[in-house]
DNA sequence: GCTTGACTTAAAGTTTAGTTTAATTGGTAT
DNA sequence: ATACCAATTAAACTAAACTTTAAGTCAAGC
């Protein structure tokens, strides 16, 4: 498959595709009289970084994700011990994103004159409710 | 209070503080003898900025959140849409978070040589969760 | 009255994550 | 064989979100 067709496929540039491969994010894709040559797990790979980043992963982290298996291979723990942070990682955000469709929740329903009153009584709500469930 | 404690409070460096000051995000802070004074409110805006970046909104999309209510002030829809829209994205953004954290269970469990493997069988089992609960 | 440390500004610099450009090559359609 | 489209590269450029620098100001402690 060539990068014109991948890149429909998934919606990327082709120019964010190189990228990526340039980067390290891919591994360097085999070449058919120069052009590159995917195949269906590179589309994977792809899926999994797009993925990865919206769930606030820097291309660094993605890569440092991607070469911990590739050179431990799970054996020495640190893939593991990675793996398992940027897990904790992702629980955090959610609770972030939790917290702020709680606080947007709040405006959309409070009648306070200023955003700031509106914010602070919104922080103050979810302090409430973590106390009480807490 | 003056930026320092601000600083030490809510962990920003000062100089991010006046940029948000710079850029809108929090609006002009009176100044004493020629140095910015905030109160609690300003404090609750800046957790509010640093959740609603967390969730993945960019400054523009922040302070437009921000300028929104401050003009509109819920009368005319156009803010309500505004947030009810930020819910939704927020609610997307949930949902990729779980799925790559699925993934991420995927490859802390499996047995696959190579990565690319582990990630493909990692999406192959998400869809496969969906059909079923769907 | 002088030094020190936290503050001020405007402007330049940095990092991340691409995007764009320019010059070129390869396979296909006419 | 020529035109065309999709691909290639290296290198320059961009946008977002800060950060750093330089030059100066203010109030507090000695």
């Amino acid at each position: 498959m060539k990068i014109g067709e991948v890149s429909k496929r998934t919606g990327l540039p082709a120019s964010t595709i190189r990228y990526y491969e340039k980067v390290g994010l891919m591994k360097f894709q085999p070449r058919i009289s120069g052009r590159r040559d995917f195949d269906d797990q590179a589309m994977f790979v792809l899926k999994f970084v797009r993925l990865a980043q919206s769930a606030g992963f820097s291309i660094e982290e993605i890569k440092s994700l991607i070469e911990a298996y590739q050179q431990s291979s799970k054996s020495t723990g640190v893939w593991l011990d990675m793996v398992q942070r940027k897990r904790s990682q992702i629980r955090s955000k959610m609770a972030e994103l939790s917290q702020m469709e709680a606080i947007l929740t709040e405006l959309l329903s409070c009648k306070c004159a200023s955003l700031d009153q509106c914010i602070e009584t919104g922080f103050a709500r979810i302090e409430a409710d973590k106390d009480a469930s807490g």
